[in-house]
DNA sequence: GGGAATAAATAGATCGAGTCCAACAATTAG
DNA sequence: CTAATTGTTGGACTCGATCTATTTATTCCC
């Protein structure tokens, strides 16, 4: 295969970034500084990211091929939502201590503020966005008829988001002795698919 | 009272925006445009606004005060979670078919992409915040000693938030003879609510 | 070895949202 | 009238993001 050898990676410029995040905090810190820190130009960046803020995220973009893995293998789960909450509990599991995004946990020390943090609810949206999916076609195959699954199948995806996203912050702020997310994870999710389950 | 007075208001560029927005689209249309056809200068746009993206959310970013009034009038409810429910319906009740935020009803033609619309979860956090900030106070003070009770606030405050999201995404898209919207976030948030009731 | 194909990096330019400050303008109060 | 107050504007700037043309670094094939 030709072509010219690429110069850095996701994972330099990551690194790059967040040492000067740390440094100098998120907004201070320039594209121009993280690639000539990663030894290439700043157009560059864009060869690797789509946004600055994609750096904030990396962890939770990639838990989102573990969710679609996840619930892949369990397409054929006659428990619906507990198959959704065990892809759930799966993905959790790939967030280690070493694995915490620095945007929750150093947040102070970044400068990150409220509307930083919440982009990532919204980040998140692709995550709900699988389960609704997957609801869908498990749900509605059994029972096509009814009328407002879907809006059923995306209020379940978006409530468990939620209750998820809530998890992950307390997760985070309680530091680096922190029980596994998983646990956390487990605590908020079991009353959300459990109300949506009985009736 | 002395000063200059005000030569725009917010609504008016609000209108002057919606206007551009569904004749061009909202990433072609610029700040200056807007401000233009407003008659103001492209700098006094930011004495109304914030950011050009507060356009697109007026109507949710005021109904974070019908919430947090819905909310202070159940200050004493000895049922929260009922109190929730009930103060989100009410908030609800302030859509009407003209008070659709555009970026809803219209994001086709405004070219709104996946990425805009999610930051509207992003924003309603504040929504979120205020419900978990009565959940704190009325549960806790019945029961202090629960140590994850802070956790359960915010799950069951970001899980409601995710389901009300769900059903204004819903009613949003079916179009003008839409029912109300509270028959909607009624039927989504009961279930959430009722799974964090039972245990 | 050399040329062609391929893929990546880079320089340079531009746009527009957003920030900021100084000067100007429109009102009221004394 | 002057001073105080509040709002507008012009101008300059930063920086993320976009885009294009050129250059560069590799492989493949003759």
């Amino acid at each position: 295969m030709a072509g010219r050898p690429r110069a850095s990676s996701q994972r330099m410029l990551e690194e790059a970034a967040s040492e000067l995040f740390l440094e100098s905090g998120y907004a201070k810190t320039t594209i121009e500084q993280i690639t000539q820190r990663a030894g290439v130009s700043r157009n560059t960046f864009f060869n690797y990211f789509t946004a600055k803020s994609d750096l904030l995220w990396v962890e939770l973009d990639a838990s989102l091929q573990a969710l679609t893995d996840a619930l892949a293998e369990r397409a054929t789960s006659d428990d619906p939502l507990g198959a959704v909450q065990e892809a759930l509990l799966v993905t959790a599991a790939g967030f280690t201590a070493e694995r915490a995004p620095l945007v929750l946990t150093q947040y102070e020390v970044m400068g990150i503020d409220a509307e930083l943090k919440a982009a990532g609810l919204a980040r998140a949206l692709a995550h709900a966005d699988l389960i609704e999916r997957y609801l869908v076609a498990r749900l509605w195959a059994a029972n096509p008829l009814a009328a407002d699954r879907p809006l059923q199948a995306r209020a379940i995806a978006l409530a468990v988001l939620g209750a998820a996203a809530a998890a992950v912050g307390r997760w985070a702020a309680d530091g680096p002795s922190r029980a596994p997310l998983v646990s956390y994870v487990e605590r908020v999710v079991h009353p959300v698919l459990r109300g949506f389950s009985t009736g």
